[in-house]
DNA sequence: CTATGTAAACAAC
DNA sequence: GTTGTTTACATAG
């Protein structure tokens, strides 16, 4: 697999107790090689053609479903089923044809979903898989042939089974390893950091009888340092409470219990990391209670991107996974594992330092990928494509990957994913055969997209991913200069108060609802215009001279992308966000600020709020007025404004990347491009259907973004309604591996997997009127 | 050089 | 001992 970064998602189940019993079941059966051996892999295999199969056919199925040959895909049968159908059923009845059919049988079945909204189906389904690295590699190497960006998102998140466990999984530590049942390993264990860890996995996992194979991955995984910085984990923990503040105690609890590798295999001294990124970067302020008893750590509004696992994994709200949250946290949990489907396999290390970030969090959101994979379907080279509107370089710079929590993949219990993103990261973690650069690219140039947010490395942040921009608007960020002078130009930017040490003092400046206080020398005011948010917050700011916030303190923004791209066109800008709004949820204002952390953000948070207009989040520097460089001039003002409400969220950055680019500007306003006007169809389609369950769950939801930010997207999303029936985001592909029905792939995603699965040329739509 | 991680010294409770 | 703040140093990119 590990070559076949960009695959869209397939994700081979397991099932493990069919009724059937196949029993066979396997685990033996995970195609260890996946490619070799597997089942015929279709991936590349177009020239094959279908063999028929069609024989088996008969089943049982939910009425409205349909199954024909695959195109191109020998021993591959595609059912399109309704999207209310349950899957679980389907499977069922899947399985059982399968066998029937026994080796002469279609291999693989790939489930589409005819309708927008899916509903999930039952959770049963999803249930029942096991993923085994084979497997997964397996489904790689299929979807690989799509790139990534197209198969990636492709999924609505609808899956039906989808439970939250799955998509909360956090890292891998929760997960069980019968891959259903999360566990909270937390709770079990306690809190000593110093037993070791793995013991004690073990025995969870020997409770549970998963593959063995699994359990083992889940456990190395798990026990794996989790790729996010500190910072990153400390925005997690902060924003997984409704207030937004929590105490240091809460915040190591919060760690531990979502990230065993702190709990049982780091030493003591992450606490004290943890306390001094708290203390370093401005984008934490320490408020105290009312009383004045407890001090507890928030994150600056306008830096704060409301980043949470969650956003990766798991619903908001943890919502049916009706809730357009949940879908997003479907998408997202995707995507990430698209991301980096492997990254949990043990083979895979970590970087000694947490990788930026930027690169993590990357979250998807749907429209952009959907476009993308419609547009895969058309062909476009992904490169080629942003190429044409945009640089070809620059397109490879979107393509930045991200990664998401690897654990991730893992995580999601039922359905592993993969995909891939192009994650500049870790390179390890992908091989992108595309694009895939860094982010270096990224860093001068932010994509215009919105979505897709230049991920300078700065960015980083943990569950951010970056896109990268189109040139145009990526700026960059300067250094600590950027203050807020520069950044605000046109807030005014503050004032640096110094402040004295005493908490009383500071709290009064903080627009917290609960003072904040802040110990620290500077403070500086902020306004922010818009947003209410803002306000005036207080920032601490710590002496420049040594601290080493105070570098960063650059810009917040610097990185955020911004969408915009002002030039080509601002409505475009608009819609990007308007199509990202499934984004914004949580992290509208993250984009904004984007940088939460890594980027001057981070630090500089304080103090960049303050200069930021507030638009936002971010500070960025809303004036388009590149301000020199600032790299905040990839933010237009006002599309940053807005746009950083919205929300440039990582996640949807990652889109960006994986789209080509013409997707990207097919996000960004279909119109406005051409190039894509032939993809636009299905593009719509899926980004209608994104919208509808993404996107306005989301956008509401998110309470982070800021009404107005979100307003945006909104009208368009509405606008894009689309028909979702035909949106397929999802695809189900059951490879029944002849008797053992016990594996089950999934393949989600279309784009990629149309290439990989039909063919370049082909798309389902061809073989699938219902899609069209 | 920057971002990040780590360790440690200190101070205030 | 906990919480915070700072410094210093190391490392990766």
């Amino acid at each position: 697999m590990r070559t076949s970064p960009r695959r869209p998602l397939i994700l081979k189940r397991r099932k493990l107790s069919l009724q059937d019993g196949s029993a066979s079941n396997s685990p033996a059966r995970d195609e260890p090689d996946g490619e070799s051996k597997g089942v015929p892999k279709q991936e590349h295999s177009r020239e094959d053609k279908p063999r028929d199969r069609v024989e088996c056919g008969a089943q049982k199925f939910p009425a409205g479903i349909k199954i024909i040959n695959h195109p191109t895909m020998p021993n591959t049968q595609v059912v399109i089923i309704p999207p209310d159908a349950d899957i679980q059923s389907i499977i069922d009845a899947l399985t059982a044809k399968g066998r029937e059919c026994g080796s002469n049988g279609p291999n693989k079945f790939i489930l589409i979903s005819s309708g927008g909204s899916s509903r999930p189906t039952g959770s049963a389904a999803t249930q029942q898989t096991l993923q085994s690295k084979d497997e997964i590699s397996t489904a790689t190497k299929r979807a690989r042939a799509a790139d990534s960006p197209s198969g990636a998102l492709a999924r609505d998140g609808k899956l039906g089974g989808l439970d939250n466990s799955l998509t909360n999984i956090q890292w891998l530590g929760k997960m069980s390893s019968d891959g259903l049942g999360p566990c909270t390993v937390k709770q079990e264990m306690e809190k000593e950091n110093q037993t070791p860890m793995q013991e004690r996995i073990k025995t969870e996992e020997d409770s549970i009888p998963a593959t063995a194979t699994f359990s083992s991955l889940w456990q190395d995984s798990m026990l794996e340092r989790p790729p996010y910085s500190y910072m990153a984990m400390i925005q997690f923990a902060i924003n997984s409470t409704e207030k937004k503040r929590m105490t240091l105690k809460d915040i190591y609890t919060w760690i531990e219990d979502h990230f065993p590798y702190f709990r049982y295999v780091a030493k003591p001294g992450w606490k004290n990391s943890i306390r001094h990124n708290l203390s370093l970067h401005d984008m934490f302020v320490r408020e105290m209670s009312a009383n004045g008893k407890i001090s507890f750590w928030t994150i600056h509004p306008d830096a704060n991107r409301y980043l949470t696992l969650d956003q990766v994994f798991k619903p908001l709200d943890a919502g049916s996974p009706t809730s357009p949250e949940y879908s997003e946290s479907v998408r997202l949990s995707l995507c990430r594992t698209l991301a980096d489907p492997f990254s949990f396999l043990p083979g895979r290390k970590m970087k000694p330092l947490l990788p930026r970030v930027s690169s993590y969090l990357v979250p998807i959101q749907f429209p952009v990928s959907q476009p993308l994979i419609l547009q895969s379907s058309l062909k476009m080279p992904q490169p080629m494509a942003q190429g044409a509107s945009l640089n070809g370089s620059e397109v490879i710079r979107s393509s930045k990957r991200v990664r998401i929590a690897p654990k991730v993949s893992v995580s999601t219990p039922a359905y592993s994913l993969c995909y891939v993103l192009p994650s500049t990261e870790e390179p390890s973690s992908f091989l992108p055969t595309g694009p895939v650069k860094e982010k270096s690219h990224c860093d001068e140039r932010p994509p215009p997209f919105a979505p897709s947010q230049s991920v300078k490395e700065n960015n980083s942040q943990p569950g951010e991913a970056l896109a990268c921009f189109p040139a145009a608007l990526c700026i960059k960020e300067e250094k600590e200069d950027s203050y807020p002078d520069k950044w605000l130009p046109s807030f005014p930017p503050v004032l640096s108060i110094k402040e004295e040490p005493v908490q009383s003092d500071e709290e009064t400046g903080l627009l917290l609802p609960v003072p904040c206080v802040k110990r620290e020398k500077h403070f500086t005011m902020l306004k922010s215009p818009p947003r209410g948010v803002s306000d005036t917050v207080i920032i601490k700011r710590r002496k420049m001279g040594r601290s080493r916030r105070k570098q960063h303190l650059v810009l917040p923004c610097s990185e955020e992308p911004v969408l915009v791209l002002p030039e080509s066109c601002g409505s475009d800008s608009f819609r990007l966000v308007s199509d990202l709004p499934s984004l914004q949820e949580t992290q509208s204002l993250e984009l904004s600020c984007s940088q939460e952390e890594g980027g001057p953000f981070k630090t500089p948070v304080k103090e960049m709020f303050c200069k930021l207009p507030v638009s936002s989040t971010p500070s960025k520097v809303p004036t388009a007025t590149p301000s020199m460089g600032s790299p905040d001039s990839w933010r237009l003002a006002p599309i940053a404004k807005e746009s950083s409400e919205l929300d440039f969220s990582p996640v949807r950055t990652p889109q960006v990347p994986f789209t080509s680019l013409q997707e990207n500007l097919d996000l960004l306003g279909f119109n406005s491009t051409p190039l894509k006007n032939s993809l636009f169809d299905s593009p719509r389609q899926l980004l209608q259907t994104e919208s509808n369950d993404m996107v306005s769950g989301p956008l509401t939801s998110s309470p982070a973004s800021n009404p107005e930010s979100t307003k945006q997207s909104s009208p368009e999303l509405p606008a894009s309604g689309l028909p979702e029936n035909q949106s397929l985001m999802e695809g189900l592909v059951l490879d029944t591996m002849n008797n053992s029905l016990s594996k089950i792939l999934l393949d989600i995603s279309f784009s990629g997997l149309e290439d990989d699965i039909l063919g370049p040329e082909m798309s389902w739509s061809q073989f699938i009127p219902e899609l069209r």
